[in-house]
DNA sequence: GTTGATAGATGTAGATTACACATAGCGACG
DNA sequence: CGTCGCTATGTGTAATCTACATCTATCAAC
């Protein structure tokens, strides 16, 4: 599933397509972890759902792994269930530290996109020039 | 809680210190350059100013070139000034309509995030557990 | 026993990044 | 003059990350 026929959407000429990378994806993931344990196969289809961009599942597993060799995240295999065994997922309390962390920083994030473009709705962004900060040319 | 020094100490085990990635550069960079022009030095320090994260100068100038590449910045040589020649970079229309879009997706992502973590402030972050979405067991 | 959905993982080429280092203009100082 | 220090922009390289294709395996339906 998820063959990325989803919504490709590219509103411009030819950029790169968005996509989920790092950070990002690293970071839903946790979050979703956060409130409720999951398996990859699972939080890959969230993912989807969520309206967010194009993810690749390869990545999904392989950026879970790295994150619980990082101890953000345990897993334990799941075998309850008739099917595949999976393997459930959960947040560690490091995890939810780097969580709030990182919300702490998308926070400053926000802020600088914000102070440039008001409002952070692309319905406003319409002129708005300002001087430099201290371009201080000529 | 995630007190984090922010500078270099690590509250947990070994976390990758936060850094400014990808399309968080990205489009900080594209942001910055929307409202003025700008030259790369410059970039930097508002960035090391906006408190954000740790970003390497390197990686800053690499980055205006691929974006200039990809046709989202343009620049040219800026000689007025005494001392080293800059380089001046602009936003194109392409990275306005870039940065549009990107603003778009991170609206989804911060979605994703509040609708897991309440109002997206770690003060509030104390216990809020759901059930699964469709852990559709059994 | 073949197909299809679920579930997880890896091989690999190409892209991205951090860190160290290189180049160059110019002002200040002795 | 020499050179130190700050400004300004890069590059070499190893490590890491990612996309895409491919692989294994369970189990239900046919």
């Amino acid at each position: 599933m998820a063959k990325n026929s989803d919504q490709e959407q590219r509103s411009g000429p030819e950029f790169t397509p968005f996509r989920m990378h790092g950070d990002l994806l690293t970071t839903t993931l946790l979050a979703f972890l956060r409130n409720w344990n999951a398996y990859g196969y699972q939080l890959a289809q969230q993912l989807a759902q969520a309206g967010l961009p194009a993810f690749d599942s390869g990545t999904v597993y392989r950026t879970l792994r790295q994150l619980e060799k990082t101890g953000l995240v345990s897993s334990f295999w799941d075998t309850s269930e008739s099917g595949p065994a999976r393997r459930m997922y959960s947040l560690t309390k490091a995890g939810d530290l780097f969580l709030s962390s990182w919300i702490d920083v998308l926070g400053r994030y926000q802020a600088v996109l914000q102070k440039t473009i008001r409002g952070f709705d692309p319905e406003e962004i319409k002129a708005d020039r300002q001087e430099p900060p201290r371009a201080d040319s000529a």
